[in-house]
DNA sequence: GACTCTCGGATCGTATACGATCCATCGAAA
DNA sequence: TTTCGATGGATCGTATACGATCCGAGAGTC
């Protein structure tokens, strides 16, 4: 008689899906017995999750007060999206000669699907990230180095749980992304484009991101 | 009445501090009771430390079976120093313009011991290593950013615990790689080389540990 | 001799129990 | 009124207990 996840596991999957949605927002407490009752285990596989989640970056736990969602500062949030921007830029560039047509028309799509949302109402903020998170996947998966799509999927996860793209990103900013994302794919289809100016086109299309989260509030001031 | 850190987290660095320095080997089973015993706790907080280390890709856990020190083959070993690579050069890069002429000195003086070695006996493997890590930090904790060098630590960390460095180096190897240095720490003197550049040849340098460990084995397939 | 089955020890998985710590609250003293 | 210290509830921290699972060893069968 065995289930096929342990408590630990099942409850490490609840949290962290709950994180990554929103339901848990930033900064918000994560009590262990709250939530041993909630998903009906005892609180010992609820501290291993945290542990877990702890580790992964997506909470973070002070001795004999608790758990809490992490919180990102504009600073943090920029720092990681940096980091965004160079594995994504150097997946891009990996992946140039080993994308299949086939992936190349799943972005395709993906991005269509985005220009599509580009005039609509705003308060779709959530799909159009999940759609241009998909479209980032669709490419650098085919990056065949295991620990560099952990690391961005890994990434995306925090940035997710933030929500800072979420709830501030710009309206403007989705047509000018589209764009580029299209110029990515001409890039790679030409098969013609030296691997150095693909990496330098795709970092430079996240570190945008920054650029117009920031807004003319602060100097830009990248490398 | 209270320790400075929980038995959680001691045990965590524990366990941490003997992957790292080779005690625990790449494949060695981790028994929780005999951890437990061994440090003189209970099994629980040895759980806790362990999903750390699994989080961090120190370990792997499998159910009721247990925990074994990770093992990287070639191909993993490959990956993980291309993003080495990959991180390093950037954070080079970014460093270029904020590291301070202590710091310079400091990997300068490295750098010396280095050499010191490069025609010294083979069996001092383990101070070289650190040497050489210790180099790489030095420069890159002054690109100001967090997550990178969290990043680079953590990499540096699993291929330290992989032993693939410490018993595979060639002896050769050292020579080159003490030049390279030399030549990292002059373009940075310089003031005046481009960022591309000094990212570029950063990247390379780590790559070329790839391409030494190799040796003609298997031809070489990077970018 | 090869295969299967059963059994038992090793080990993990989780619940429960209870002590330790923190912190918000409230009352007393300055 | 402000400050300080006491108090109690909320919460974490860890030990212990015991059931569940795995896996190797040995017996039994063909």
């Amino acid at each position: 008689m065995s289930s096929l996840l342990s408590k630990h596991e099942s409850v490490y999957r609840s949290i962290r899906e709950r994180i990554l949605t929103g339901v848990y927002g930033p900064g918000e407490r994560l009590v262990l017995s709250a939530i041993a009752r909630d998903l009906d285990v005892s609180p010992v596989p609820v501290r291993e999750a945290i542990r877990r989640l702890e580790a992964e970056n997506l909470v973070t736990f002070e001795r004999n007060v608790g758990a809490r969602v992490n919180t990102l500062d504009d600073e943090a949030w920029e720092q990681l999206v940096e980091m965004l921007a160079l594995l994504d830029g150097y997946a891009m560039r990996r992946a140039q000669c080993r994308i299949t047509p086939a992936a190349l028309g799943e972005a395709q799509r993906l991005n269509d699907a985005l220009r599509a949302h580009a005039g609509g109402p705003a308060d779709q903020h959530g799909e159009v990230m999940a759609l241009h998170r998909l479209f980032h996947r669709t490419l650098y998966a085919n990056s065949d180095n295991r620990y560099l799509v952990e690391s961005l999927d890994s990434l995306w996860d925090r940035i997710d749980a933030s929500r800072v793209l979420a709830s501030r990103w710009p309206a403007h900013r989705l047509a000018s992304a589209v764009d580029e994302h299209d110029e990515l794919l001409r890039m790679i289809r030409s098969g013609e484009v030296p691997p150095d100016e693909l990496e330098r086109c795709t970092r430079q299309h996240s570190l945008n991101a920054i650029i117009a989260i920031r807004g003319r509030k602060t100097p830009v001031r990248l490398q």
